[in-house]
RNA sequence: GGGACCGUAGUUCAACCGGUUAGAGCACCGCCCUGUCACGGCGGAAGUUGCGGGUUCGAAUCCCGUCGGUCCCGCCA
């Protein structure tokens, strides 16, 4: 149908017979001659329609509307100088039309532009309910094309690393812990459930077990839970597991696998390794197990600087085992007002929608002035100051920040803050990628509303090997990839005895019989010979979006879903025939609020 | 489950503190134009201001509800 695409014809086509396929980016008629600008995957080329030609032609090009499906033959001509569009790649040619067959017309109004030179906001909505016409516009053919990228670096280098993908079932059971899972009833076994994965974390455990040693997967995963900008019910998880390695070995070959995609997809050369930082250090420095390292603020604790003081909500927070910490921020004075960090602020309201209670502060002026509320000076003694000052590497100048409670809410206050004064401030440089490792996780967290301890990760991390005398303090042996503050992979190496596996489930709560019940088949493999392993998983979606400079995975997938978990093209989800759910022996309870 | 913001022509936006016939760019339709490339010129059509109710002499504007969308909290091992 065609010989050669649009965006790739140049001046050594010159005087060639072409054939060209596309769409009309669009067209202008100057009534005596017609330019259109044909547009396929690979850009566009000016297409010319001289009066010399065949009248036929002439009149059809007179009729195009904007995204006319069209094939065009002619031939590649150079253009005169004075014509010669700097600004294209196919600038120094044109198409001479000697036949044009639609292939398709438009009819009625396109509900938005798609021209390469249309930059104009869309309403997402419409976007995704017209998802095939967004997908032509340049910003999603170059996601796309990106997105197909970093699957095929990957692939291509984790073959050569010795990797087999393997497949992992979509219907599978529903184990506890974890996220909401979306289920689909057995028609065939009445009454029971499969659930579609919310990672292939068990099967790619069990592609150990059984001697595939190198296994990865791009993998689609389930979470039924309220969607943010970074999260979907279904997604893509490069997932990877192998035996016999160490956990350095592991992060090893991943710096490689990213420094690669980083190399190929946008010609950055990574420099690796990439930091570590425990996840202790990383939570005392950032209040976070993601920190953006980009940027300073680093958070200071001087918990013991105000034990004593009378300011009680210092004191007191410190006397009943939490924190006290402070965010310094140079020249903080004069960049950030009164108005902002009191309440009613944009600073101030960071901090409560984190849980904070207050948000207290200090602005150091000259000679070691203070300004700050009444008591909090009058608690502060001039000793007690100068230390506080020093610890904070305060200077004149400087706006100090607290935040004072349970160590919990203060670091999550602090961190927001933190991040949000970055953007203010504008204090994060461009066209930095700051990969950091957090290490050494605990293994079991505390769960105030289960009244248990529960997997931080997964009850599948293996403790590390000094602490599995005492689970419930352990650190394990996992890992997280962060790039500028964002999550992009999380893993760890995997309890590979059977003995160990049962002992973590029973520290979490379950009882003998009920880890029996929901991991007995793994607890079964892990005694058949389980190599020592570990592994990784990456965000497909979120990687990918970091490479693209989006700030919504919904702009790195083809058909995603809006906030409410709706397809707006498909219209899913539906209703279904009542037959089709009383041959799954399924019953709707289900009530139309509208109907009572 | 909760908080915030948004919804005006096919589309992107405007319309001040409630006050003339709700405007403009692009798209669309018609006419003109032989070197443009976001072509240009002249003219035209296009609106249940998401929907429902209320306040008012008068509502795109204020209030309540509702639907849809976005961001966030909770939730997401």
């Amino acid at each position: 149908m065609r010989t050669h695409y649009c965006g790739e014809l140049r001046s050594t086509h010159g005087h060639q017979e072409v054939t060209l396929c596309g769409w009309v980016d669009r067209s202008r008629d100057h009534g005596g001659v017609i330019f259109i600008d044909l547009r396929d995957r690979t850009g566009t080329v000016q297409v010319t329609v001289a009066p010399e030609g065949s009248a036929q032609v002439f009149h059809q090009a007179e009729q195009l509307r904007n995204e006319t499906v069209l094939r065009i033959s002619g031939h590649v001509r150079l253009r005169p100088e004075e014509s010669v569009n700097p600004k294209l790649p196919t600038g120094t040619v044109e198409v001479v039309a000697t036949d044009l067959t639609v292939l398709n017309s438009i009819q009625g109004a396109l509900p938005f532009a798609v021209s390469v030179h249309d930059e104009e906001p869309v309403r997402e909505e419409l976007r995704l309910r017209h998802r095939y016409l967004d997908l032509r516009r340049q910003r999603m053919q170059r996601n796309l094309a990106l997105r197909h990228q970093v699957m095929q670096t990957a692939r291509r280098f984790l073959d050569e690393q010795g990797f087999l993908e393997v497949e992992t079932p979509m219907l599978t059971r529903s184990t506890p812990e974890g996220a909401r899972d979306y289920l689909v009833p057995s028609r065939v076994c009445g009454g029971e459930w499969f659930a579609l994965p919310q990672s292939p974390q068990l099967f790619k455990q069990l592609l150990m077990v059984g001697g595939v040693e190198r296994y990865y997967q791009l993998a689609r995963c389930f979470r039924d839970e309220d969607l943010r900008a970074d999260r979907q019910p279904e997604f893509t998880q490069l997932d990877l597991e192998m035996s016999f390695l160490s956990q350095e070995q592991i992060l090893a070959i991943n710096e490689h696998l990213v420094a690669h995609i980083w190399k190929t997809a946008l010609g950055v050369q990574l420099p690796i390794p990439f930091p570590r930082l425990g996840w202790s250090e990383a939570m005392a420095r950032y209040g976070t197990d993601c920190p953006d390292t980009r940027y300073g603020l680093e958070l200071t604790d001087v918990s013991d600087l105000v034990a004593d003081l009378s300011f009680k909500v210092f004191s007191q927070a410190v006397a009943r085992g939490g924190v006290v910490k402070c965010l310094a921020i140079p020249h903080g004075n004069e960049r950030l007002s009164n108005v902002r960090i009191k309440p009613g602020g944009d600073v101030f309201a960071e901090a409560t929608t984190a849980g904070a209670r207050g948000l207290a502060y200090i602005r150091v002026r000259d000679r070691g002035v203070l300004d700050t509320i009444g008591a909090i000076k009058d608690s502060l003694g001039p000793e007690q100051a100068r230390a506080l000052l020093e610890r904070c590497g305060a200077e004149p100048g400087t706006l100090l920040l607290f935040g004072a409670g349970d160590a919990a809410t203060v670091n999550k206050a602090l961190d927001r803050v933190r991040q949000f004064l970055a953007r203010e401030l504008q204090l994060i440089p461009a066209n930095t990628w700051n990969f950091v490792w957090v290490v050494d996780f605990p293994l079991l967290a505390w769960n105030k509303d289960d009244q248990r301890l529960e997997a931080l990760h997964h009850p599948f991390c293996a403790p590390h090997p000094a602490d599995v005398h005492n689970l419930a303090q352990a650190r394990a042996q996992a890992y997280d990839l962060v790039l500028n503050g964002l999550e992009v992979a999380g893993g760890s190496l995997r309890i590979h005895s059977a003995t160990l596996q049962q002992q973590v489930l029973e520290a979490m709560g379950f009882s003998a019989d009920e880890a029996r019940r929901q991991f007995g088949f793994l607890m079964d493999a892990l005694a058949m010979g389980a190599p020592p392993h570990g592994g990784i998983a990456y965000g497909v979606d979120r990687l990918v979006m970091l490479l693209a400079g989006e700030e919504s995975i919904r702009d790195t997938i083809a058909f995603p879903k809006t906030q409410q978990a709706r397809c707006p093209l498909t219209a899913a989800p539906g209703s279904v025939d009542p037959d089709q759910l009383k041959e799954l022996h399924v019953a709707s309870t289900w009530v139309d609020p509208d109907s009572t």
